[in-house]
DNA sequence: TTGAATTATATTGTATACAATATAATTGTG
DNA sequence: CACAATTATATTGTATACAATATAATTCAA
């Protein structure tokens, strides 16, 4: 017999929802001091993970890689191009289109960023099995939250 | 012998991350409908959900439980005061402090938010005790990101 | 006790996110 | 081929995030 007139409040600790949110706030955060060197923000440096492993795609390709839309993309790739690492073309076949294409400079970060994923770990204070563990749990966590959302 | 000149690209979805900034985008998608019919926004419910645990508490205090500092909260409880779930008031007795406390209207939204839980949950499909663990391992990650910005 | 350091909040400027809308190009269908 | 539907990107408006700075109140130390 217990709360039939007063609700419970929602522990906030409980809310795994919370957690995300925070521990992705916080994730940027770390980042951001090892971007900065790179004159990166991270959702920039997102893209760049794209295009460094595919380059020359479209701004919709690389909207579906993220999960972003073009109103979030559209700026943050004008940036990207006015700080010279990549370029904006229209697609010629297909006049809808702008093929996002890494310029010399753009290439040239990667080698910059190989020590940041190691970096990154250590401050975890996770095990490379258990970051690798959270990863497939969160991959499958979104999947379940977008297969919802594109309902 | 491999990769001895060219460097090897980041795989994105090898980066846990990414997995994390995602998830936490769509999660925040899959409550936007949920909380349009209260008229709240996913980090103004964040802050009711504190308030309703422990009203009459300063903004401060507010941060330190969201991790989220004044820049962030003064305009978001502006406009949950102007919607009038919520009144701040200087602290009489320490004018620096000012004092953010539920209105009847924000007491009331509580109710109105005890369904959402347990949708969310089920819209994971993940079961109470993954839930439970994944909210353990990313407190622990939060915990472990934090200590280190705060160096 | 008085001025320096600290604390609490607010403000400004930059960069996301994203819904809603607009625009232009392409495709599909009769 | 015409033209409606679709597709791809861009724009607008609102709401976060957060660094850097400003301001006002309080505390602390000489």
């Amino acid at each position: 017999m217990k709360n039939l007139e007063k609700t419970l409040p929602l522990n906030l600790d409980q809310q795994m929802c919370f957690a995300l949110y925070s521990a992705s706030l916080s994730m940027t955060k770390v980042y951001k001091p090892l971007l900065n060197a790179l004159n990166l923000t991270y959702p920039q440096y997102l893209v760049l993970l794209v295009l460094w492993q595919q380059d020359s795609i479209t701004v919709n390709t690389l909207g579906e890689r993220l999960f972003l839309d073009s109103g979030t993309l559209t700026p943050l790739l004008k940036r990207l191009e006015k700080n010279g690492y990549l370029s904006r073309q229209r697609d010629t076949s297909d006049e809808r289109c702008v093929i996002v294409k890494l310029t010399k400079l753009g290439e040239k970060l990667q080698e910059k960023s190989q020590h940041i994923p190691i970096k990154v770990a250590c401050i975890t204070g996770c095990s490379t099995s258990e970051i690798h563990t959270l990863n497939d749990q969160l991959i499958a966590l979104r999947g379940s939250l977008i297969a919802h959302i594109k309902l």
